[in-house]
DNA sequence: TATGAAAGACCGCTCCC
DNA sequence: GGGAGCGGTCTTTCATA
């Protein structure tokens, strides 16, 4: 289940299935050489393995009025209070990511917000309401120009 | 084609894609208590409204030996400098985002590599060439406790 | 053990109501 | 927006190397 090496022909299936997860398996089989059998079972194998956890349609966030991207770097009072503002943090849509990470913030974060003063609400309203933050520092985020995941 | 105003159902549709693009239309058609027809019309609305971009598989980074993710603060020596150097960047397959930013950094990007030792490689034989620029801030991240994408 | 070919089931697409 | 038929795709099974 869990160290499943993948060769050549899986490499290529995942490249392809990052690009459009609906690509039809006998269009793959074709392009790779091999049957519609095949690469079924090589998907199967991955899915299994953990290496392919499900398949996502990618929305334009700001189509749907998300306009404003921005990474906030938290600084907690205590190390210790991590998983409190973590859970915390969950409950607000606004926060899409987080990461836990060594350098100069205890909490780094990914906001979505419609608008500049969206953010400002979810800043002062939301964020720092959280008792165990001691500060936080805004990166405003004006373009976005590589945007990919890691190659297989 | 730009400005689509999606309703309840479009929104329930992304949501239920947003976790599964591969869910048959007939299961949502029942979950929302609207005809298999319907579901695929509004898909088609929101590809052609461009909300939906298209679909991707989600992979463990971790199952393909990418243990470590962190992000980097890069400074520019100027601030015209910054296409070229995305242009530079893009090259770097490690490198999975950037972001032109406001506020300490420039450019601020993420990168996916195999261990520490990688890292390292990345910062001094890749990124730290780029002659435009001038500093890098690294920030390790130890954990990815939130992952998901807007709410729609 | 992994692959290839073919049959069956399922799904998505289109037309008409 | 709902329902039915067609065409395409996925899945399974079996034979093979």
């Amino acid at each position: 289940m869990n160290n499943y090496q993948i060769d050549n022909l899986d490499k290529s299936i995942l490249n392809a299935l990052m690009e459009n997860a609906r690509a039809p398996y006998a269009e793959l089989a074709k392009r790779f050489n091999v049957s519609a059998g095949t690469i079924h079972v090589r998907v199967e194998k991955m899915k299994q393995a953990g290496i392919m956890q499900g398949t996502r349609v990618t929305i334009d966030a700001k189509k749907l009025g998300y306009d404003v991207c921005c990474f906030i770097g938290v600084n907690l009072k205590h190390a210790r209070d991590y998983p409190d503002t973590i859970e915390q943090l969950e409950k607000f849509e606004e926060v899409v990511e987080a990461y836990y990470t060594t350098g100069n913030y205890s909490i780094f974060i990914k906001v979505m917000t419609h608008s500049i003063e969206h953010l400002q609400d979810v800043l002062i309203n939301k964020i720092q309401t959280i008792e165990a933050i001691q500060s936080t520092e805004t990166l405003i985020s004006l373009q976005n120009p590589i945007a990919r995941e890691v190659t297989p």
